[in-house]
DNA sequence: AATGAAATGTTATATCATATCAATACAGAA
DNA sequence: TTCTGTATTGATATGATATAACATTTCATT
């Protein structure tokens, strides 16, 4: 996207997130709203870092506004079913790059330009998890956000 | 702490982890005043996350209740020097368990009881920080949690 | 004692998120 | 299809977290 040809790459790359949230959604017995395709869709077309109060505005289909309960619970979905992440350092909401892999979400932030790159994960937190082994923790979230300059803005 | 006879050594622990800040601090000429004392002492008193609005009410040492600039910037500087850690997913703040050590604090989060962990970690983000080099992005800080069930909770 | 930088006080406001309850839409059973 | 219970949404209010801006004071150094 943003680049001159690439726009219409971008409008495929919209369409095929949605549909493959759409087939996730029937195949576990999940209602894809409105709402919640709505959100997911404009997540998908910045495909950057939001806050829940710069979705909200684009929310709004004929002529009312979205109301913060209406973007928080589409939001609430979209990142329990791993269709979207929340960036905890920025209390922001971002679609995930790699969907329908089963993955730890981490990211390089850049507190300059304030891009979010979903890096693609090894086997990250080994060492957290045995650690959490050592003492009896149950792990069922993790968080992982590196903040620093990209290539770009160094 | 908390358990009867235990009380002494807590409240040793307290001087040891101010004492240690303050050596430090002049160490480095930074200015150990009042109100960042006071904000690392009661983390420490309290030894778990506390949400700023929670130590704000127990700053006051007069008659006069501290505003929330005046947390915030006492909170400001901990972190930064690293006497203190946020937990991101708690917006919550907490002393740091073994300060004085370089590390790359990580939490372990107990959904149910909502104790905070200090794990220890090794190298925890090799794979990540590999990313990072690969893709030329420059890391400054990282955050590490991890969310669920502690021995006790499960 | 003078001076400039750092820290604090103070007021106001921005930003992020949830509680509550009424109304509506939906899936599955009869 | 119609019924019925559950899930979702609408709508209003408010709670919780955090910062901007600028005047004042404190501190280290001269």
């Amino acid at each position: 996207m943003s680049v001159g040809f690439d726009k219409h790459d971008h409008s495929a790359c919209i369409k095929d997130a949605l549909q493959s949230a759409s087939s996730y959604c029937a195949k576990h017995k999940l209602q894809f709203t409105k709402n919640r395709q709505r959100v997911l869709e404009i997540l998908v077309a910045q495909h950057k870092a939001m806050g829940a109060y710069d979705i909200m505005p684009l929310m709004q289909s004929d002529g009312q506004t979205a109301q913060p309960p209406a973007v928080y619970r589409a939001l609430d979905f979209l990142v329990a079913h791993g269709f979207a992440h929340k960036v905890e350092k920025r209390n922001a909401y971002i679609a995930c790059a790699h969907p329908s892999q089963d993955h730890i979400p981490a990211f390089l932030i850049c507190r300059s330009c304030n891009t979010v790159e979903e890096a693609i994960t090894g086997p990250v937190l080994i060492p957290l998890g045995s650690a959490a082994q050592k003492s009896g923790f149950r792990i069922e979230t993790t968080v992982v956000e590196a903040e620093g300059l990209c290539p770009k803005c160094q």
